[in-house]
DNA sequence: TTATGAAGTGAGTAATCACTCACTTAATTG
DNA sequence: CAATTAAGTGAGTGATTACTCACTTCATAA
């Protein structure tokens, strides 16, 4: 597929994208050093995670690691850079794309939405929660994660805010202001999930996403839903 | 030495904020130390930084810093441990209490809570920034930032939202969801801010928060604000 | 069968880590 | 003045760091 015209990942995250191998491709130590060095750095971050201590954990020689990752950084760049094709390949936004012109209720485009994304986040936590954490500290992780997922999110987010703005279907405002309380409601919903884990029990979840969603809509959209 | 329970971060805080002195006991050098660490930490993370960085980033000897400081914990502590204070002491809270009590309209005491969170906040960025990257690292800390700061904060909050909901102020909704909502609001301001700095340049700062109080409100609010 | 090379090992490397300590300096106090 | 003490120093500590390399093992291919 042709992606030329594409801003890229930085070059470091590239070079790591394009000597990814599949799953089944990789040895089992291999796999298992990735899973070691997951956890760990998930739960103690990059820097204070020792290659010893993954090397241990994997329940394999430390020169290992190195054999098949040149430095540890390159291990943490495969680890996480197919998160980046994971939320943001052409493929993956063409499903965003057919959700949002769907022409269905604002309101169920939204939650399809979020729904949508929610549990792609859940299905790799580790690693997105890698993602997150290590942006802070890492330029060019966080560079990658704006250019190539919060920014084109919030392109196709402001398209179609502006456009239901047109359409009297959402309020006259800033479509920046519109679209901030769509992602501030993802956000705080991830946030509370997170910090408060057994107020979400899996049964509750979906209700109070509907909340949210509810609360989100009775504030953005020009006429008030009918039904509560 | 892990037999032991975990200390508490109150415990640990409260040892640090009685040994903590006031700026004009402290060294020209302690000052120059805390700085740098202030600087360092927060950028590159605490587990990267070195003391020997610090040193050199004061002009200072290594040893210096711990002629003050027992630990490289130790320091971060005396860095965060006020921040515990400046966000929940009583006296703060009161001032917290005395708006939300003020008998203004919903609108108006959420817009002035944000303000004033906001510019704590922002007064205090570099060591907020540290107490939140290193919560998701290290236990007691988060501990400390949940049970301390955000436990408090959304006590106060789920009482006036219950209180305004059963004056039919606000939405028959469950008080988590509205609670979730103020907080989400805010949440996802600081996040644009941060995010995209340029697009927040100081005078339209305060325009994006009134945005956004408006959004929260319209869906909060069980009769629409009869100004924009 | 022999040759090749990838996978894996673990002892070993220099560099850096947080931290210590014997020491000097300078101000305070009895 | 003598004695004490806190502030500050910088060389030095053992432990740990990311990483290397000579080596073995073993499956595959010529």
């Amino acid at each position: 597929m042709a992606h030329e015209h594409k801003p890229l990942f930085d070059e470091a995250i590239q070079e790591m994208l394009n000597s990814l191998k599949t799953e089944d491709e990789m040895t089992e130590k291999q796999r298992r050093i990735m899973e070691a060095a997951i956890a760990l750095f998930a739960e103690k971050g990059f820097h204070a995670s020792s290659t010893s201590e993954i090397a241990r954990r994997a329940g394999v020689a430390e020169g290992t690691i190195f054999k098949h990752f040149k430095t540890k950084k390159d291990l943490l760049y495969a680890l996480i850079g197919p998160m980046f094709i994971k939320f943001a390949s052409p493929l993956i936004l063409k499903d965003v794309k057919q959700i949002i012109n769907e022409d269905l209720p604002a309101e169920e485009v939204i939650l399809k939405l979020y729904r949508n994304r929610l549990a792609l986040l859940e299905e790799n936590w580790p690693r997105m929660r890698i993602v997150l954490q290590e942006a802070l500290f890492h330029p060019d992780i966080m560079n990658a994660l704006l250019e190539n997922l919060v920014k084109d999110a919030r392109g196709l987010a402001e398209a179609s805010v502006k456009n239901r703005i047109e359409q009297s279907e959402f309020r006259p405002l800033p479509v920046k202001a519109i679209t901030r309380a769509i992602f501030s409601t993802m956000l705080g919903y991830v946030f509370f999930s997170k910090a408060f884990p057994d107020e979400y029990a899996n049964e509750d979840k979906d209700k109070d996403l509907r909340d949210a969603v509810d609360i989100l809509m009775y504030g953005i959209a020009n006429k008030r839903p009918d039904s509560l």
